[in-house]
DNA sequence: TATTTATTTAAGTATTTGCTTAAATTATTA
DNA sequence: TAATAATTTAAGCAAATACTTAAATAAATA
């Protein structure tokens, strides 16, 4: 396919195309990992697993199988991907793992996680 | 398939586990509604349309046809899932559609926008 | 009114996702 | 050391996603 412009109407505004082209590559990275991160949180089941998290500070495997009433596989698919990213963390105790959100992402997620209940109280 | 209990490790704090349930619960609306945002958010094309709309209030269909090098077809369905759950708002000039984000999402979107950049910027 | 332009919609398709069940790891304990 | 327990991994599959191309709308203009 070739792009070059989409639309020929007058008003197009090529400097303002181009600026915007511009400051897209200069966040590129930011935005990649984010945008991952918040693609992993966009998962409901994800996004409780963090919730509970954040309350309950860690939690092993077989803690949200019951929680969330879903197998233990399931659950440990989806602490996998957000481990891979180092979303959260692991630390072993005997046969139990207890997962926990990484330091390094813990101001991101608890500022997105902030917007639970209080305003968003709809129903 | 059966939901008791998955674990039958003696430490599984079973007033915690009601207790996370009953959390989850309290916050399921919520949850359920940001988890959708999040779940837009996450695609990188459509985090891109909201950076770009932070930064320049207004743009058309084409325009970010252009600035994003891809299909106006492909753009127009992006526009549209994250228009039908009201995180982006339009408005009609001639035959050209201009795409905002709504004011109902703003804070929440400028607060996620706002981790661009800054502190992520890494490479 | 016919043509052009901006956008949307629809149908088709390859890829990704999120579960399932079964098997493999890893550590505890009898 | 054998059995049990917590977790992970793997294979398989149905559903969802994100694009493509083609056709349909809707507004401007010649």
């Amino acid at each position: 396919m070739k792009f070059e412009t989409s639309c020929i109407r007058a008003e197009a505004d090529h400097v303002q195309i181009l600026r915007c082209k511009e400051d897209l590559n200069a966040v590129s990275t930011s935005i990649e990992a984010i945008s991952k991160i918040m693609a992993l949180a966009g998962n409901e089941v994800r996004f409780k697993i963090l919730f509970l998290l954040q309350r309950e500070t860690e939690l092993c495997p077989c803690d949200f199988a019951d929680i969330l009433e879903m197998s233990v596989p399931a659950i440990s698919q989806h602490l996998r991907k957000m481990r891979d990213v180092n979303v959260i963390s692991t630390r072993r105790e005997g046969q139990t793992i207890f997962y926990s959100i990484s330091k390094e992402n813990e101001a991101f997620l608890t500022s997105i996680l902030s917007n639970i209940e209080s305003e968003r109280k709809i129903a």
